[in-house]
DNA sequence: TAGATTGTTAATCGATTAACAATC
DNA sequence: TAGATTGTTAATCGATTAACAATC
């Protein structure tokens, strides 16, 4: 890896998308890789694939292409995907019940180690292999459990409350899927995930491509 | 509106981001905003948000600031929220069942009309006030309720399988969950979400923030 | 060696920020 | 009128694309 390391955020941006094909590249049995062949799977140019892997490194070979196992290795650790963080999931509405059992927390490198909700029907049910604690307990879990990160899957009006609380246990990183703009502390990590903007997003473009009637 | 509206890449992926702040602001009764408190409640610069703005249109008046209700309407019919839109689910996994329940479509313009699933247990099935299709049953059903945006949320084996069947059954707009990339004929938009990006990116700032022990 | 493909530098393009005139 | 805030132009910044030398 070179010395001074800048990574711009466009490249970080791709990093995720980056790391999961050559994820599934990997269990294709793929040994070596070109950015022309990469390019072609993910929908990015070649030379935008060079300039993304030379800013972190050298890992290609000239004439050759890249070894995917190495540059998997690589690409997971400048993301922290070695760390191992223990994330806990707040608010089991129809959202935070899906993340719970659909996103592989295990391939990013983390740990589901603890859900909350207030419900009195939800707190004692067991999710996957967690078993839902009571809101009240949010500080004493995290410490037993060690979480790093926080999930949070409330209701809009909730959701600052909820961060707060996290913040002051010592939660530095928050994954947010309330859409208000949610404040934390200097030197927490904040991602903002809205699930109505894709939808938008098609809406959009759907409306250039058909002519009103 | 311009008569030659040009509005760049970056603008449009935050007009959706100003259509949910502009709600959020019109239900508080709020009738005029300036571009400097609407950018600290949505944390853009103010000066962003006027340069947008003013690339379709002048809704400002010099002194006063934006008049939210006008605004709104028409960043909304930019993004053609006003078109009405009819969706069909495809997949009742977690992440599907979740988003039939959670997403809020009428507020984005569109109703959710049709559920599509191939398991025995789940067709017939009924979820909100929709009865789950069987996936057989697709293109009598698209026809039938006049669907226009397709929501992947089968495995990635059958994601190209499915949106095949889609756009052959004449969808123009995708919007897809699986992680693999799928191709779409030519006048169809597609645009994909994949919700393990974000915790990855909560994964490398953590990482930069807690150095490794 | 010849062919292929990386890594890097230069050129272009697009987006953001700064500044300020226009005007409510 | 004076104060406030937009809309627009110019300057800066960052990201992508193009080109090609280096080298496996």
């Amino acid at each position: 890896m070179k010395d001074n390391i800048v990574i711009s955020k466009a490249t970080i941006d791709r990093l995720p998308l980056y790391f999961r094909t050559l994820k599934q590249v990997e269990e294709e049995g793929v040994i070596i890789i070109s950015s022309e062949e990469l390019g072609r799977r993910i929908g990015i140019t070649p030379e935008q694939i060079r300039k993304d892997f030379a800013s972190f490194g050298e890992f290609g070979k000239k004439g050759v292409g890249y070894f995917v196992r190495e540059l998997l290795r690589n690409v997971g650790e400048i993301l922290g995907l070695h760390r191992n963080w223990n994330i806990a999931i707040v608010g089991v509405g129809h959202l935070g019940w899906a993340l719970a059992n659909y996103i592989n927390f295990e391939g990013l490198g983390c740990n589901l180690q603890a859900i909350f909700d207030i419900a009195p029907h939800i707190v004692g049910r067991q999710i996957k292999d967690i078993v839902v604690d009571h809101f009240d307990n949010l500080e004493a879990v995290i410490k037993e459990r060690h979480i790093h990160i926080g999930v949070i899957t409330v209701p809009n009006s909730q959701a600052q409350a909820v961060v707060d609380r996290l913040t002051a246990a010592g939660i530095k990183g928050i994954w947010n899927f309330a859409t208000i703009k949610v404040h934390v502390p200097e030197g927490t990590c904040l991602v903002n995930e809205d699930l109505s903007m894709g939808l938008s997003s098609v809406s959009y473009y759907l409306t250039r491509q058909l002519p009103e009637k």
